[in-house]
RNA sequence: GCACAGGUGGUAGAGCGGUCAAUUACAACAGACUGUAAAUCUGUCGCCUCCGGGCUACGAAGGUUCGAAUCCUUCCCUGUGCA
C-alpha cells in the first residue's frame, strides 16, 4: 500500500509538493520516473541508478512477461529483489503496448503527433498485428510471433508475481489519429477493463486507474470522473497528447481538474524538460518518460544550455571539447570527463559512451526536477 | 627476371559486354525520437543542374564493338611464389 500527502498547494497554479510513502520508500513529488522497461534503466546498473538521484521507477508487464516471463520474478522475489532496485517501483500494465505495438506500430505514429495525419482510426478499425476484443487483447509476440493474450485480468496477475509498488490498470492507449467515436468506444472498454481490475486485485499493491478519452474535451472529464469514483490509490493519465503543447497542458488540465486532490496521479509517458513546468503546473505529481535514456542511446545529452549531439564532430576539438557537457551540472560524467572523450565514445560506439550519457541525461532530468520542487516550495511556481 | 593473382567511388568489397554514376557494408553529413520491438530509424553521400537532364569516371594509353568497369594489346603499380 502507499500513503500520498500533498504537503504544499502552489497558490499561482495546481502544482503541488507531496509525499508519497511506498514499502520500498518514500518519494518526493513532482518527481521524475526513469523508465526501466525490463527491469533495468537501459545502461544502468542498481548502484548507479540511486546515483542519478532517482527516487522511483517504471517498469513494463507486458515486456517482463515476454522475458523472462513473470514466474522467474516470482521466483527470485519479486522485481525488487531479481534487479536489486532497492526504491519503489512501478509497473505499467501492458496498455500503451496496445498502441505502440498496434495502430502506433501501423502508422508510424507517436502518442504526441504535432500534426494530424492522414491516417484515421475508425470505430471498428483494428491494428494489423494485434486484435483488440471486449475481454482484453491478443497480441503478436516481437520474440517469436506467438499470440500472446492480455487483458485486465492477465494483466494484474502478472503485475501481481512482478511485485512492484504500484502497478496500473490494463488500458487501450489511444492514438492521435483516433475518432471522437473510436474512443469514445475505447473509454467503455478501458472503464470496464479498470472495475476487472479493482475486482481481481488481491495482492496490496496500489492499484492506479489510466484516464483516457483522447484530445476529446467531454471524454476526458468523463473517463476522469468514472476513475475517481473508483477506489483506486493513485491516478494514471494515458492516452494521445497530439497537437501543441498549449493542448497538452488543456488535455491534462481537464483531467486534474476531475481528480481528487489527496491521491497522486502519475502522467504516463510525458515529459520533455520543456514539458516538465507545465505539466506540474497543471497538477502532476509523478511522470515517466524514456527520453533521457532513449536519446542517451542516440548520442544526445541535455544540458543547461540545450541538447548536445555528441555525434558531432565538432565536439572532438577546440576549446568544447575540453569542457564538461554541461559546466553547471555536478554530476560523475561532468565532474569526469569531457565533451570531447564523450563525443569519442559515442562515434567509436563504446557502450560506456551510451552508459555514460545515460548516467548525465537521468541525473540532469532528476535534477531539473528537484529544482522545480524547490521552485514550489519557494512559491515560484 | 620469370610465373601466377590483382588494381573499382573516403575505406572494404560486388559487378565480368548494354538495365552502371556503378549492389552492399563501413565512414561522413543531415534529420527524427515523449507509459522503449529503439546502442534505433530516415534521408544525403562523383561534379553541375532551370531537377527534364548534362558532364567526368572503374590504374594509364591504345584497340575491338552500335555499345566497355567488363574483351584484346602495351605500359605502370601491388601481392605471392620461383630464380
Amino acid at each position: 500500500m502507499i500513503d500520498f500527502k500533498v504537503t504544499k498547494r502552489s497558490k499561482r497554479s495546481s502544482a503541488r509538493l507531496g509525499v508519497l510513502e511506498t514499502p520500498h520508500g518514500i518519494v518526493e513529488t513532482p518527481c521524475f520516473v526513469p523508465v526501466a522497461t525490463q527491469a533495468t534503466v537501459k545502461t544502468l546498473d542498481s548502484e548507479e541508478i540511486m546515483e542519478t538521484g532517482s527516487q522511483m521507477l517504471i517498469s513494463n508487464t507486458f515486456h517482463l512477461h515476454l522475458k523472462p516471463g513473470e514466474k522467474i520474478l516470482k521466483n527470485h522475489g519479486g522485481i525488487h529483489k531479481f534487479a536489486n532496485l532497492n526504491l519503489p517501483i512501478m509497473t505499467d500494465s501492458g496498455g500503451f503496448q496496445v498502441f505502440s505495438l498496434g495502430f502506433g506500430r501501423d502508422h508510424g505514429a507517436s502518442k504526441v503527433e504535432k500534426s494530424a495525419r492522414e491516417e484515421v482510426i475508425m470505430k471498428g478499425d483494428q491494428p494489423k498485428l494485434l486484435k483488440i476484443t471486449e475481454d482484453g487483447v491478443e497480441f503478436t509476440s516481437y520474440v517469436d510471433g506467438s499470440k500472446i493474450f492480455m487483458g485486465p485480468k492477465e494483466s494484474i496477475k502478472i503485475q501481481e508475481s512482478i511485485g512492484a509498488d504500484i502497478i496500473f490498470a490494463f488500458d487501450e492507449c489511444t492514438s492521435p489519429t483516433a475518432t471522437k467515436e473510436y474512443t469514445a468506444e475505447s473509454l467503455l472498454k478501458t472503464n470496464r477493463w479498470a472495475d476487472i481490475c479493482l475486482k481481481v486485485r488481491k495482492s496490496d499493491q496500489a492499484l492506479y486507474g489510466i484516464v483516457q478519452g483522447g484530445k476529446y474535451r467531454d471524454l476526458r472529464v468523463e473517463s476522469a470522473r468514472f476513475t475517481a469514483s473508483r477506489p483506486f490509490d493513485g491516478f494514471g493519465i494515458g492516452g494521445e497528447f497530439g497537437g501543441d503543447k498549449a493542448q497538452m497542458v488543456k488535455m491534462i488540465e481537464w483531467v486534474t481538474a476531475e481528480l481528487p486532490e489527496n491521491r497522486p496521479r502519475h502522467l504516463l509517458g510525458i515529459g520533455y524538460l520543456e514539458d516538465m513546468e507545465m505539466i506540474v503546473k497543471a497538477g502532476v505529481d509523478t511522470f515517466d518518460c524514456t527520453v533521457p535514456t532513449h536519446y542517451a542511446r542516440h548520442g544526445n545529452a541535455f544540458t543547461s544550455k540545450g541538447k548536445i549531439d555528441c555525434t558531432k564532430t565538432k565536439y572532438l576539438s577546440g576549446a568544447v571539447s575540453k569542457q564538461p557537457l554541461d559546466p553547471e551540472c555536478d554530476c560523475f560524467v561532468c565532474q569526469n570527463h569531457t565533451k570531447g572523450y564523450l563525443a569519442h565514445l559515442i562515434r567509436a560506439h563504446e557502450i560506456t559512451g551510451l552508459k555514460l550519457l545515460s548516467f548525465h541525461n537521468v541525473y540532469f532530468f532528476n535534477n531539473y526536477v528537484a529544482e522545480i520542487r524547490k521552485k514550489i516550495k519557494k512559491g515560484l511556481l
